[in-house]
DNA sequence: AAATGTGGCAACCGCCTGCTA
DNA sequence: TTAGCAGGCGGTTGCCACATT
């Protein structure tokens, strides 16, 4: 693993550690401390640069390391810290005791970017990709309004178009003017962008008397029935979609923003207590497994992540989508 | 069985920041 | 004030293991 041993131009070894070397680390800084990194190894006997060793010791040989995969909290926690810290690996591990910014990076990277990416999320923005369905030749060739926009409502979850309306209602009479009056609108991208501003920049106190709305308004959403889906990108929803479940600030995104890349709705019988309770305990236990569902994925899942699938199966029913192959954009716009 | 592709991850690289003389 | 240095940090590399063809 790692590189192929080799030697600098100084004569200081590079690549893997061997046993023997972690050993000689390990010995050295339990009796003298890490102290100054650059005269370490020389004081230890290893023909490494200080930096090889730091790194070796703060990466690997910490004994407060916490090795092993990566709970579901953790995962939760990395995912809403990087929503809010971006690429700070570092900050981002100095809330997840045990575990290094390299690790958090390289599982980020493996695992949580990918699934995300295949979500139709960007990992950058946290955001839904539009890109993921090309609306945008499709916005750009129709002149657009909100009235046309909620014409959709034919083909998705009405309610979730009612949602909608209702957050561009509530949030801002420029929502409305904005689309309504727009005739040259520029697509979906600026809805969205607009929309999200809004939420951001709405006040704490609307916000809270907002999520009271929300709350009622999606305990109203009727029961949903739980619909094969053969894409890659819905089966690894019912992953990672647990992080956006979880705050209310982001119901908007989840309700309205990925039901606009997912065109079909279907219903089922997923309870609307367990949605709520759900949205109401962030980062809190939830053992609501009663309305879990059997799904085939492509590969076998962690102990966490089956842990998600199961925590998130309620929500992932409610939100589950499909494109119908024959759908023709022009007929419903 | 061999070749090829892919995922995972330890380790390296180079830049940045803060401290000190 | 500034130059030098140590440590921190994020991005990238490249090998190994496993899966797929």
């Amino acid at each position: 693993m790692g590189r192929t041993p080799s030697s600098d131009k100084n004569g200081l070894k590079k690549g893997p550690w061997t046993p023997e070397e972690d050993q000689k680390l390990i010995q050295y800084i339990q009796v003298h401390g890490p102290g100054n990194w650059r005269n370490l190894p020389k004081n230890a006997g290893l023909q490494r640069c200080g930096k090889s060793c730091r790194l070796r010791w703060t990466n690997y040989l910490r004994p407060d390391i916490r090795r092993g995969r990566f709970s579901f909290e953790e995962e939760e926690t990395i995912i809403q810290l990087h929503s809010v810290l971006g690429n700070k690996w570092s900050a981002i591990a100095a809330r997840l005791p045990g575990r290094t910014d390299n690790e958090i990076k390289n599982y980020w990277n493996t695992h949580i970017r990918k699934r995300l990416l295949r979500m139709g999320i960007d990992p950058v923005t946290h955001s839904p990709r539009l890109d993921f369905l090309d609306l945008s030749s499709l916005f750009n060739s129709t002149q657009l309004n909100l009235s046309s926009l909620l014409g959709l409502q034919a083909l998705v979850n009405p309610e979730i178009f009612k949602l909608a309306n209702s957050l561009l209602l509530s949030h801002s009479h420029e929502n409305q003017e904005l689309l309504l009056q727009n005739q040259n609108f520029q697509g979906p991208e600026l809805l969205l962008q607009k929309l999200q501003q809004n939420q951001l920049l709405h006040n704490q106190s609307s916000i809270s008397q907002h999520n009271d709305q929300l709350h009622n308004q999606v305990s109203e959403i009727p029961n949903c029935t739980p619909q094969n889906v053969s894409s890659s990108s819905s089966q690894s929803m019912q992953g990672i979609m647990g992080h956006y479940m979880m705050n209310n600030d982001q119901m908007f995104q989840k309700n309205v923003m990925l039901p606009l890349q997912n065109y079909s709705y279907s219903t089922s019988d997923v309870s609307e207590n367990s949605i709520i309770q759900s949205l109401n305990n962030n980062n809190n236990n939830i053992n609501n497994n009663q309305n879990s569902q059997n799904f085939s994925f492509d590969t076998p899942l962690s102990g966490a992540e089956e842990e998600k699938e199961s925590y998130c199966s309620n929500f992932n029913n409610f939100m589950k989508f499909e494109i119908p192959e024959s759908l023709n954009f022009d007929d419903l716009l």
